[in-house]
DNA sequence: AAGGTGTACAACCGCCTGGAA
DNA sequence: ATTCCAGGCGGTTGTACACCT
């Protein structure tokens, strides 16, 4: 049957979201937390559909999120990452935490395909590295795919970890891959999903990030601080720690830290780390280190920031 | 200076999936 | 076992801005 509409189309409001709008899509969901996104809009008020309030804490409101440029670690991430699992960007945002997978999505399509393109004169159009092998064929069996699956996962490790590498000391590389990678693993690994990287959770909370846009936006009474949103800012990003941007039809209201405690009432256990390349990266480094042995067809001693993307279709 | 073109990104659309009833 | 629903995902579009001629 046809599925119905996710909100009636009458009535409903499209286009880009105004500051009111989100104030009190933050407002609610510092009262309810993110989830039940049906009730949202009857909730609040909002003349939008639920996905549109999903999609805007997504993408946007979600305390956690790094906005601007992609640093040239995570380019690579991405570039590798999308070679290894295709053009499944949620997954390759779940290593990426501070980006959503919209903003991936957007980069590859604006700045890594051309990119690729240009370096490898590719005239199909696409550029990407196609990821042939990586999607299950409907006949595969499950046990085929979980393979497939968990080989993606090892070679996203691995490309994870160099392409985090270089920026900082992380660990004397454990020379278990080489050539002989034991396909032997440990029960608990095998086809099981990987653990989350830190702060992979279904979102990246910071107290101090909704903090700050709460605080920035003169809070949740409705009383907003100063100047319409919209005014253009300076060119910090969240990134700094000192700031975050809203941006509002090309405007950009620059947040203040907050002094704040926690913000959300259902908050109650220490946010996540928020994935920064700069931090330790202890549990990624755990997972990337500790687990290293269950590739099955390693690469070959050459980088995966140096090989071909082909070079990963080894399966 | 004005118009055309390209780029970046927010948002929408439709399909798929997992879980609850 | 089946149906329904909410949420998630990837593809695509719309629009504002930047750059070029």
């Amino acid at each position: 049957m046809a599925r119905p509409p996710c909100c009636d189309k009458e009535g409903v409001k499209k286009g880009p979201w105004t500051p009111e709008e989100d104030l009190v899509l933050v407002s609610y969901i510092q009262d309810h937390g993110p989830g039940n996104w049906r009730a949202v809009p009857t909730r609040t008020g909002l003349m939008r559909c639920s996905k549109s309030c999903r999609l805007r804490w997504t993408n946007y409101l979600r305390p956690g999120i790094r906005r601007g440029n992609f640093t040239e670690q995570e380019e690579k991430l991405i570039v590798h990452l999308q070679a290894l699992l295709g053009n499944r960007w949620a997954a390759i945002a779940s290593y990426l935490p501070e980006r959503t997978d919209n903003d991936v999505k957007n980069y590859w399509n604006t700045h890594l395909k051309r990119k690729l393109q240009a370096g490898s004169g590719d005239g199909d159009g696409d550029g990407a590295a196609k990821p042939p092998a990586h999607r299950p064929p409907p006949s595969n069996s499950k046990g085929q795919w979980e393979r497939r699956l968990q080989t993606d996962i090892n070679l996203a490790r691995r490309a994870l970890r160099e392409a985090l590498t270089p920026l900082g000391d992380l660990k004397p590389q454990p020379q278990r891959d080489g050539g002989g990678d034991s396909p032997a693993s440990t029960s608990s690994s095998q086809c099981s999903p990987p653990p989350a990287p830190a702060a992979a959770g279904p979102y990246v909370l910071t107290a101090d990030t909704v903090s700050r846009m709460l605080d920035g936006w003169a809070g949740l009474n409705g009383k907003r601080r100063g100047g319409a949103p919209g005014t253009p800012g300076g060119a910090e990003t969240a990134s700094t720690g000192s700031s975050s941007e809203v941006s509002y039809g090309g405007g950009t209201a620059v947040v203040a830290p907050a002094a704040g405690g926690p913000v959300f009432e259902y908050e109650t256990k220490p946010p996540a780390a928020p994935f920064q390349l700069m931090m330790p990266l202890s549990a990624i480094e755990s997972w990337l280190f500790d687990d290293d042995t269950h590739f099955h067809r390693p690469v070959q001693s050459a980088s995966l920031l140096d090989a071909a993307p082909m070079d990963y279709y080894l399966l």
